[in-house]
Formats: structure tokens, sequence, C-alpha cells
DNA sequence: GCCGTTTTCGGCCCGACTGTTTTCAGTCG
């Protein structure tokens, strides 16, 4: 039997969550299920075979009766506890607790006395000043809830932008404010920092002489289209693109404290404070209570904040209660952007990119690389030109002529071919060994089912002639879920072969994510951190690659194209036999 | 519902804000 996605099961936890908390139950029992659902979420095996096994508890935050639950999902299709709470509280409901201030509890208060199960019913109610009869509710909040139906608020979740787009904005708002007089430290932190695939808000930590002066300034900077009041030390504003930022300014001493709970992540910090309580320390954003001495400590750095807890400074990518906070976690090397020599996926005119390979290779030489490989789309690419195997003699013959007037730069010709619904590549075999490089990546077909996705995906793993696989969950950030596929069993082939998978880093890919190229990397697969650019001005998207590599805890000796390149050589599938 | 250098029960982060409250519950980050 086929199991469902973990994204599913997840989806299905976090549900019954919201359920329980319409139905009352206790915050820490709605708690375990979103948990449940994040460590489902997170799981790089399928956790649906795991539950028939009895094995899911091993994941942390999965218990016996989480297990059965999720047994239940995969076998029977549902949950009956789920099947239950959804006959008794309407669909409705759920989207009404999107609406700023209405939570679960005031949505079941108006639900069981109003009958309100809509935010259609809800409007009429509110008109009809209806809910300032429920004791509990006033007069305010029926004001509150028709401007938030006014706004359109409820009508869908709040959008999460790029990761690239978050830092273009709030690094040009932090250098704004860097350059106020009056600033004296000026971070960015939240998600942002964190390097996340997407952000929610930007947050923004100041110190400064005059601190009204540096929120009232927040309103001036050309990159905020609104801002509310300035208050003495906060402002909240929203750029031109519709990102709400909030800009704090606090003490000198308590910087690092606000600065390490603004960055998050929430997880991080719950489990961060239950640790800290088992030492008789209370931690929040205004200092570390100390039970033994009754003293608050604060902290100007956050260094000083892990130092205080006895723990190993956690760099901000890794801030995702997934280990780092576990006795004996030791901080691993990082890779960094200057530690890689070399970019083994672009594009040119011959395909779909702008440029040309004499300008992609001058432009790699600029960035101080020591490699590259032009790897234009094979010929059933379906947009762009197609590079018929022709085309492609041509094209090593003007790469190897390129690259013979080079001097300390290896110019390489490669292909990204496309891994057709069979498994095979679109080059025959004998092409593909003239090559010197070839990632293998799935652009048709991506509505295969499971089982025939993932022997597809194995059989262009197990080629001889392929190299690497190109962003190899298909997924697009805010657009589309990956294909269906098992991904753990494809890591292992890859782990088996020698196969390189890649972290591919256009900013709306950054796949793998970060959860399976840690898998892969700790499976002993060698991770490409690749830009796939379409033009010179995009070999800077690797930016993006190593922001999720860092997240998947991933250091230069995990990154084959941190290498020179006689070394890198001799790792391909294609060196080694 | 989970979990164990306070082990199989009794705990389970911390604080601000809002509105409706007369000491607090609900919501949010």
């Amino acid at each position: 039997m086929a199991d469902l996605p973990n994204r599913e099961i997840a989806a299905a936890l976090d549900e019954l969550g919201d359920l329980y908390e319409l139905d009352g139950a206790i915050s820490h029992r709605v708690l375990a299920y979103r948990n449940g659902a994040k460590a489902v979420r997170e799981a790089t095996q399928s956790v649906g075979a795991l539950a028939r096994e009895g094995r899911a508890t091993e994941l942390p935050g999965i218990g016996a009766t989480l297990q059965e639950k999720i047994v239940a999902l995969v076998v029977d299709g549902e949950i009956p506890a789920r099947a239950k709470l959804k006959a008794k509280y309407p669909e409705g409901l759920l989207e009404i607790t999107r609406l700023p201030g209405v939570g679960p509890k005031r949505v079941r208060l108006m639900f069981t006395e109003l009958g309100i199960d809509s935010l259609a019913s809800l409007k009429a109610a509110a008109e009809g000043q209806q809910l300032r009869g429920v004791k509990g509710l006033g007069p305010k909040f029926e004001e509150s809830v028709l401007a938030s139906l006014e706004a359109g608020l409820g009508e869908a979740p709040a959008p999460r932008v790029l990761l690239s787009q978050a830092l273009r904005e709030g690094e040009a708002i932090v250098a704004g404010l860097r350059a106020h007089p009056t600033a004296n430290r000026v971070e960015l932190a939240g998600s942002a920092r964190r390097l996340a695939d997407t952000v929610k808000d930007l947050d923004v930590i100041a110190t400064a002489d005059d601190p009204a002066a540096l929120t009232a300034a927040l309103a001036g900077l050309p990159e905020i289209e609104s801002a509310g009041t300035a208050g003495e030390n906060a402002a909240k504003g929203r750029t031109h693109t519709g990102l709400s930022i909030d800009l704090r300014v606090v003490e000198p001493d308590q910087f690092g404290n606000l600065l390490q709970h603004f960055t998050g992540s929430a997880r991080h910090n719950i489990r961060l404070r239950e640790n800290a309580v088992k030492k008789g320390l209370h931690v929040s954003e205004y200092g570390i209570l100390d039970d033994a001495t009754g003293e608050t400590l604060r902290c100007a750095t956050e260094e000083e904040v892990y130092a205080k807890l006895g723990l190993p400074y956690v760099p901000p990518e890794l801030r995702e209660d997934r280990g780092e906070l576990d006795p004996g976690f030791a901080v691993p090397p990082l890779v960094r952007e200057e530690d890689l020599l070399g970019d083994l996926h672009c594009h040119t005119v011959a395909s779909d990119g702008r440029n040309t390979i004499e300008e992609m290779a001058q432009a790699a030489i600029e960035r101080g690389y020591q490699y590259l490989a032009i790897t234009d789309h094979s010929a059933t690419h379906g947009f762009g030109n197609h590079v018929d195997p022709d085309t492609l003699r041509r094209q090593i013959e003007r790469v190897r002529t390129i690259n013979a007037q080079l001097d300390g730069f290896e110019l390489l010709i490669g292909t990204e071919t496309n891994i057709l619904p069979d498994g095979s590549p679109d080059y025959d075999d004998e092409l593909l060994a003239e090559l010197d490089w070839c990632i293998a990546s799935v652009h048709t077909a991506f509505q295969t089912p499971r089982a025939e996705m993932t022997k597809r995906m194995i059989a262009a793993v197990e080629h001889p002639w392929i190299d690497a696989i190109g962003h190899p969950s298909g997924r697009k950030l805010g657009r589309r879920p990956g294909y269906d596929v098992d991904l753990d069993a494809v890591i292992e082939a890859a782990a088996r072969t020698g196969t390189m998978l890649e972290i591919n880093g256009a900013p709306d890919r950054r796949d793998l994510d970060d959860i399976h190229a840690r898998a892969a990397a700790e499976a002993g697969v060698k991770i490409l951190l690749d830009s796939d650019a379409h033009g010179t001005d995009r070999l800077g998207n690797v930016r993006w690659a190593v922001a999720t590599a860092r997240r998947a805890w991933l250091g230069p000796e995990h990154i084959a194209n941190t290498r020179p390149w006689p070394e890198f050589a001799a790792l391909r599938r294609r060196a080694r036999g």
C-alpha cells in the first residue's frame, strides 16, 4: 500500500490540534499535536510506514496515542476523533480564527451562543450588534471584528515572501537605520535572520543614543510605504511590497536578550527556556532570572545569553529545535559562500539563459571560481531552445576551444539533461560520455505516482554517466510541493552510487530542502551547491543554496564544490567508474 | 498528549496587550 506523504499526515495532526483547541482541550494537549505535526513534517522517512511498524514513537513528540492515530489515518483513511470533531464543528469555524483577536475560545463561544459558523454569519451578527449580547464580548470586540472583515482578513492566511525578497528589503532598512547618526547597533532578527525559506514579517532590534529619534526615522526610509505612530522605543511600518516591519530600540545591556528572543524560532526558545528552568533559570526577552539569587542577568550580546545558560553559541540558522539544544551539542563548522570554488549548474543562450558561454565564464572568474560547468537544457525540455545532440556536439567543441584559452580556470561542458518518465536521460550514453559533467533533473510528468517516480529517479541516480541530480524534490516555494517521491530511497541510492545531490540556489527552489539535505549528508551523499543561473547576474543565487546548507548543519567537507578542481573531478561519478 | 539528572505521574516558557474584568481570560508573538 502506498503511504500518505508526511506532509498530509502532518496536516491531519495540525487540524486535529485545531479541532481539539476549539473543543476546549488544555493547551498542552493541543501543543502535543502541533509538536507531533512538526516531527512528522521534518521526518525523512515515511512516517506512515514507520507507524505501521510501531516505530513512529522513535520520533520526538510522537507517543503511543499519536502513533495510533497515524495508523488509523494511513490504514483506514481517517482518524475517528477527527471525523467526530469535524461533525461537531463546522468547517467555517477554523477560518474565523484567522481574524486577529479571535481565537478558538471566542469562536466556540459565538458558535454555541449564536450559531455563528462562517465569516458571513459572523458579519451579519456583528452588524446586527448581536455579539455584545454574549457574556465576555462587548462593543469593542464587535467593532474590531467588523474592521477585520472589512480589511478582508480571514479570507486567506497571511502571505509569506521568499527569503530573497525579505532580505533585499530588510537589509536595505537595516543599512538605512545604521546610517542614522543616533543609531548604535542595528540587527535584523526573526526568520529572516535564520535564513528560513520564507518570511512573514521583518523584526529589527537596535540600540541608540536617542531611541525616539531612531523610531521616528523608520517612516522616512525609502523602503517604507507607511508607518504607524512611532513610540519612544518601538515603531511599526509596512514596505512598498506589503511586508510589515517591527522596530524595537532597547537598552544596550539588554540587546543580547532581545535579539535572541526575537530571532526565535519560537520552538527553539521554548526548548531553551524549558531546559533553563531545570537549572533554576528563567529566560525572557528582558534577561535571565536566577532563582538562586533572585537577580535578573542582562546580556549585551547573544553570546552572553547562551554562555549564561551553559550552552555553546547556536548560530541563528540552527535555531529550529532540531537537536541544537541537546546535551553534547557542538557547533558544527558551517559552509560559507567564500568556501565555494565552482558552480556546476548554469544556462546560456543555447537553451533558456540570457548570456553566452564566454560571458558566463567571465562572470564565474570574476566571482573567484576555479571552475564552471555549462549545463544547458536537453532536447525534450519543452521550453526555450532545444539543445539537440548535434548542437551539444558543437557546444562541446566551443567550450573546449574557450577553455584552452583560459588560464587557471576550468570551463566544463556539461548538460542538465531531462530525466525522462522511464528514468533514462535525454542523450545516449556515447554523447554523455564525451561531456565533463552531467546533472539530471525532472522537468516533466510531475504527476507520476510515488512508486513510479521513485523508480524513475533511482534509475537516474544509478546511471553511470549522470553525476548529480538537480533540484531533487521539484518543489516551488509558495507554488507547489515537490513531486510525490520517496526521497529517502533516492538518498540511499545516491549514497550507494556516489551520485551527488544538488541544493539548487534559485530563491524559490532551495531544493533539496534543509531537512533532506541534512539527511543526505548524514547518509554520506556529497552535496552540490549551485546557482542554476540563467544569466551572469544570477550566479550569486548560490547564496540561497548556502543558506539552506547552513540550515542543514553542513560544513565545507559535506559540499563537493568546496574542493579544488582536481579533487572535485575525481569525485564525479564518471571518474569513479 | 508527551515525557523523565524531580522517571510512569505531574508537570509542561514568558511576557505584552486588549477588553471586559473587578482580579482575569483570551490572544498573540
